[in-house]
DNA sequence: GAGTTTGAAACT
DNA sequence: CAGTTTCAAACTC
């Protein structure tokens, strides 16, 4: 401003001023005022930095690399709730002046230090670009700024005092989330990495953050309070940092793929920042715009969930890596998901805020996987909390490796059971599940239906209608709350408490119920191998069979409607249940036996028959529930085999990726996903079936058939059970067929089926092929056996000798 | 879409 | 632990 004024002023005949330097020299002149203008909050910030030693200044990238992750939880996270929180007219100038130093303080370091790389000028007022008097003039060039002067936040924002503690969390996370991005570029640039050729993007980039940076700190005026400074500041740094982020993590694909544009933010931010995404998306709309209250503390709250306040960094690194691998769990390519998530944030930037309208499906998911997250990270209701139990799939989502998953277990008292619930419907990309376990048993193909239409993929929640429950009561009154997850806008429930911003109801209410019942949050329906409570499980083994279905209490649905959980389980009814005149087509208890384990003729016939209805494909049957289960493509097959269901965890450990939330537990089908047999296959398998016993007497017998099985080419399985346990190969969702038939009979109780440690990709069609492959995993042993792989063998000690040896046709893990 | 049925969860 | 109430989904019309 000033300095088009001065040049006017100068003659021109004085060349000789028009130099760089006197240029220089005579703008640095509006920095006097500068000083007299602001007040002593400005002043102390900027004196700070004076203060500040050259050689912290100066200091080698290296040592910031180390330093800014050190930084305590910030010296924003100082920024207490009691300071922020507490009323304007409390905050008075020193703590306001403390604020704005530390804040000064944060990210002067990095201002300095990346000014030597960059040689940029961080505030050169010769620019005039930073002219200090007006911070909205930082908004100054950097690719991603087609923002809103921050003066329209400002005047919009209406706060309240979560409302401004939200924001400074915010405003942490994201100062966390620079320096992050600082070490990242850092690192890249001492690592010799190729950078050159975003050099000059790059410098822009350095000089648009810094300059940002820097000129908001100096330009706060002293009527912005911290959460006016911490949403001004917030936004800056998520646009800066996300652009530089997307340009310089290691992940190479983002900086590849995304331009070096708005876009490259845009991704950033949908990858990192789904909180601070579309808080900024509201942030930088119009600035006539009023932003709900409720909205944005929903939208930081699920924000800083993904990225709590514990976390450090390097957690926040992580957090990246897991949205992007959010994108490759439900099934995007990365290049489509980009494609879609900037085109549409694009749009939804100019939109406002309508950004969450027009996301595309893929991004829904993402949203939906973010209602996960926020539960997950937070450690609050799945980490943290021991007792929910529900939420570790957002964890599991990181499909790329059974070894994130088997870490995640370790994680997670109750991993194990929740990787076992995942269902295995062929599910859609975009179907990401949240918890599935719960919606996978009970969702009706109604609302099953309803969600897959509606592509809710993008939702978490279970879509409830609760009235009255408030979303705090267990599955039969919310399922978001039964399957660990906020309530969101599709939901039409009333009154809901099951919100973020009521999340320590939601807490105290979980934990109250699962006091009073352990397993309310468990799955009903354990669709493990093994056994249900009736084998008199050992409680300590694995998560997952600590699981139990509790059984159902039908009186007069006769377990044949989705009154009954078993049958909505896809499970037969076993001895827990109580239910009276059971005809539960999936197996049903007849007085104090299942009529499927003792049973073994009548077993057979309703394989048979089922077979055979399979086979017609759409041949009337016995009833119009199994019709309908036919229809849903559940083979009741799968289901015949109560004790051995058909869901089981090398299933759905490998298939993690696919599981779709939005289809219910499909009695079975599932399972099959990707695996589910065909009818042709199905009946063949029936044949075989029929021909085998099923009694556990039988075992023996029939060990040598199994083995038979097992005898084909590609492996080599040696099956001895201690005890006579009936030991059963890890029927891996697609292995199913040929060796379900024999793993019905060879169940290892105490040891529910196990995933594969080789990449997920050998699950799909690889494993179909080579149903006699087993490989095993360490963790899904449990405590009563390990398993020692060596290349391609392993062998599984249980209770102390060789149970059996798994030939792997895949290398073992190391 | 309204009303009924149902059975699990919550409550006593 | 049993009986009752509450509740929302499933189901029927």
């Amino acid at each position: 401003m000033d300095t088009p004024d001065r040049a006017a002023a100068q003659p021109a005949a004085s060349r000789a001023e028009d130099s760089p330097v006197f240029s220089f020299i005579n703008n640095l002149s509006p920095i006097e005022p500068l000083k007299s203008v602001y007040n002593t909050n400005s002043l102390q910030g900027y004196q700070s930095i004076n203060i500040t030693s050259i050689s912290s200044i100066f200091t080698s990238p290296h040592d910031n690399v180390h330093k800014e992750p050190r930084l305590p939880k910030s010296s924003l996270g100082e920024i207490s709730e009691s300071e922020v929180c507490a009323d304007g007219s409390n905050t008075n100038k020193p703590t306001k002046s403390s604020n704005a130093v530390r804040l000064f303080a944060c990210t002067s370091t990095v201002t300095q230090e990346t000014h030597t790389v960059t040689c940029s000028d961080v505030v050169d007022p010769a620019t005039g670009s930073c002219d200090l008097a007006q911070p909205a003039q930082f908004d100054n060039g950097s690719p991603d700024h087609n923002t809103t002067p921050c003066h329209g936040v400002r005047s919009d924002l209406k706060q309240d005092k979560c409302r401004k503690l939200d924001v400074v969390q915010t405003v942490k996370n994201t100062v966390e989330k620079r320096k992050c991005l600082f070490s990242t570029e850092i690192q890249l640039m001492d690592g010799g990495l190729s950078v050159n050729d975003n050099d000059e993007v790059l410098g822009c980039e350095w000089a648009d953050l810094i300059s940002t940076t820097s000129g908001e700190l100096l330009a706060f005026d002293s009527t912005m309070d911290e959460h006016h400074r911490g949403v001004h500041l917030a936004a800056k740094n998520a646009e800066s940092c996300g652009y530089l982020l997307s340009k310089l993590t290691g992940d190479g694909e983002i900086s590849d793929r995304a331009p070096p544009s708005a876009s490259g933010q845009v991704y950033y931010q949908e990858l990192m920042m789904g909180e601070d995404q579309t808080e900024n998306a509201e942030m930088f709309q119009d600035g006539q715009q009023t932003i709900s209250t409720e909205e944005i503390q929903d939208n930081i709250y699920e924000a800083n969930g993904c990225i709590p306040l514990d976390y450090k960094v390097e957690s926040q690194q992580r957090g990246i890596r897991r949205r992007c691998l959010v994108f490759e769990a439900a099934g995007f390519s990365n290049s489509v998901v980009q494609k879609e998530t900037v085109e549409n944030l694009s749009v939804s930037k100019s939109k406002g805020k309508s950004h969450v309208q027009t996301q595309p499906r893929g991004l829904r998911g993402i949203g939906l996987h973010l209602n996960a997250l926020a539960l997950t990270p937070k450690g609050k209701m799945a980490c943290l909390d021991t007792m929910a139990s529900a939420l570790l799939p957002s964890s599991a989502s990181e499909k790329d490796a059974h070894v994130k998953l088997l870490s995640a277990g370790e994680s997670f008292p109750h991993s194990g059971g929740e990787l076992l619930e995942f269902p295995m419907d062929d599910c859609s990309a975009g179907d990401f599940p949240v918890n599935d376990h719960v919606s996978s048993q009970s969702v009706s193909p109604q609302k099953k239906r309803r969600k897959t239409d509606n592509g809710d993929d993008g939702e978490a929640c279970k879509r409830c209608s609760c009235k009255k429950s408030k979303c705090l009561k267990l599955y039969v009154y919310c399922e978001c709350f039964a399957a660990g997850v906020y309530c969101s806008e599709p939901c039409s429930c009333q009154g809901c408490m099951n919100k973020p911003i009521h999340e320590e109801t939601v807490l105290s209410t979980r934990k109250q119920i699962e006091f009073r019942n352990p397993l309310a949050f468990a799955p009903k329906v354990i669709r493990m191998s093994d056994a249900g409570p009736e084998t008199g499980e050992d409680p300590n083994s694995t998560p997952a069979s600590a699981r139990h279905k509790r059984g159902c209490n039908c009186k007069k649905s006769s377990c044949l409607k989705k009154y009954c959980e078993c049958y909505q389980g896809g499970v037969g009814c076993s001895s827990n249940c109580r239910c009276e005149s059971c005809k539960n087509t999936f197996g049903r208890r007849d007085g104090e036996h299942l009529t499927f384990v003792v049973s073994d003729t009548e077993l057979t016939e309703e394989m048979k028959q089922e077979g055979e209805q399979t086979e017609n494909c759409g041949k009337e049957k016995e009833n119009d529930q199994q019709k309908a289960n036919v229809q849903n493509e559940d083979h009741p097959l799968l289901e015949l085999v109560p004790i051995t269901p058909p869901f089981d965890l090398s299933s759905s450990l490998l298939k993690l990726p696919n599981f779709s939330s939005a289809k219910p537990p499909r009695p079975s089908k599932a399972r099959s996903g990707n695996s589910r047999l065909s009818a042709s296959k199905a009946a063949t398998t029936l044949q075989s079936c029929k021909s085998s016993k099923v009694a556990g007497s039988d075992i023996d017998e029939e060990m040598p058939d199994i083995l038979k099985e097992a005898n084909s080419p590609n492996s080599c399985v040696k099956t001895t059970s201690p005890n006579g346990k009936r030991v059963s190969p890890p029927h891996n969702a697609l292995s199913i067929s040929p060796n379900r038939k024999g793993g019905r009979k060879l169940i290892l109780k105490s040891i529910p089926s196990f995933p594969s440690l080789m990449g997920d990709s050998n699950s799909g069609s690889k494993m179909s092929n080579t149903d006699n492959t087993f490989s095993a995993s360490p963790l899904a042993l449990g405590k009563h056996c390990f398993c020692t792989c060596r290349q391609h063998m392993c062998y599984l000690e249980i209770d102390g000798s060789i149970s059996f040896i798994l030939l792997s046709t895949e290398p073992g893990p190391s």
